[in-house]
DNA sequence: GTCTATATGACGATAGAC
DNA sequence: GTCTATCGTCATATAGAC
């Protein structure tokens, strides 16, 4: 048992050191971009010599892939809180102009991660399916989401729920892509591309909201 | 007079080995990555040796900005047939429609390029004044298109141009970027997300597009 | 288990012979 | 203009001290 309580020590520390390795990384990724990441970077900051890193990871690969994972994981836990089920009187517009607020503002906080993810800027570099699948969950959420808010009424029914989540997801890609390509230094409340979307958001509730019972507030194009 | 001549023909060989020299750049970005370009593998697959190259490039950033500059001339080029002033009879619609298809067909026909024009993956490389004056033509002459379709009346009077032609750039890097990013390898005809243009064409006009006089077509938000 | 020391080969880049 | 030789740095890998 007292062995048992060493190895979880010696497991816990080295899962420090293995935080304090991606921390590094994601900063150095953030200043000279995802593809300037270098082993050597990493260890000079560390203030070890670079084969140390190999016991931690075996390969600049493996490393770009608990990044990958790892900023999965976080951008998956900036959007848990108003996601699977939308609660029940949440309009279609309150709910995209939400989630979209929380995944913009994400991507343009953490630049590096959301190239790693969404760009794939790393010649060599496919994520393992361990590192995806955290991804795959928040696509799978969104677009049950919308399945869910058509079921209830709030969209149109003559499409396809995966066609409004593939639109919705041009325009939050839209958004962040010239963000960060055009002006990445923007916060998220003053980005000139970022401030875009309450505008965007009723631009698509327009098209793809089921219009309102109770009057003509639109009536084009439904049906 | 003579002198000149062999300068003009010493000057023509040496522009035809430059265009070489790009030519293969692309292909190697197209194959590896914008970031994946190396100067040992273009003379590898030149027949010649790597230092020959610094005879016509002073450095890789030199390398890239040639490349950015051949990019953006070629974009341009692929836009010019119906830029500058809209013809006379033609609607908002139409002109995002042709637009917006000739730009997305652009770049996932040339993905090395516009990665290398519009998503800025290379660490340290920002672009020549000189290679960037064409990417700023191709923005100007859009935005310019937007004011002229609004003057006519096409384009609603109470939101600026500028806004318009800003939620209409995030649209068509969205479609470019989520298709690059997702699946590369589809052609502008059969890709998931290329073949979401017309929606959103639609989407758009029907909030940014001058209500028709001749009835009620639709009547939200316009002042 | 974790580190230092050291080796290999590819890279971008420069100097100088022809 | 093209080459060889060379430099410094990089990712990667192995050997061995503690």
């Amino acid at each position: 048992m007292i062995s048992s309580t060493a190895q979880d020590r010696r497991h816990r520390r080295r899962q420090e050191t293995i935080e304090e390795v991606l921390d590094v990384a994601v900063a150095i990724m953030a200043e000279h971009g995802v593809a300037g990441l270098s082993i050597g970077e990493i260890a000079r900051r560390l203030g070890i010599r670079p084969p140390s890193l190999y016991v931690y990871f075996p390969s600049k690969h493996a490393l770009y892939d608990a990044l990958f994972e790892r900023g999965a994981r976080s951008v998956l836990a900036a959007l848990s809180p108003l996601q699977e089920p939308p609660p029940d009187g949440l309009s279609l517009e309150e709910y995209l102009r939400r989630s979209g607020a929380a995944f913009i503002r994400w991507s343009v906080e953490n630049p590096a991660y959301s190239q790693l993810l969404f760009w794939r800027p790393v010649p060599g570099f496919t994520p393992s399916p361990a590192a995806y699948a955290p991804a795959t969950q928040l696509v799978e959420r969104n677009q049950a989401c919308i399945a869910a808010l058509q079921r209830r009424g709030a969209v149109r029914s003559d499409v396809d729920a995966a066609t409004v989540h593939r639109d919705w997801t041009i325009l939050v890609s839209g958004v962040v892509s010239q963000q960060l390509a055009n002006a990445p230094s923007e916060s998220f409340e003053e980005g000139r591309f970022t401030r875009a979307l309450d505008s965007l958001v009723a631009m698509f509730v327009r098209h793809y909201a089921r219009p309102a019972a109770h009057g003509g507030t639109d009536r084009a194009h439904d049906r």
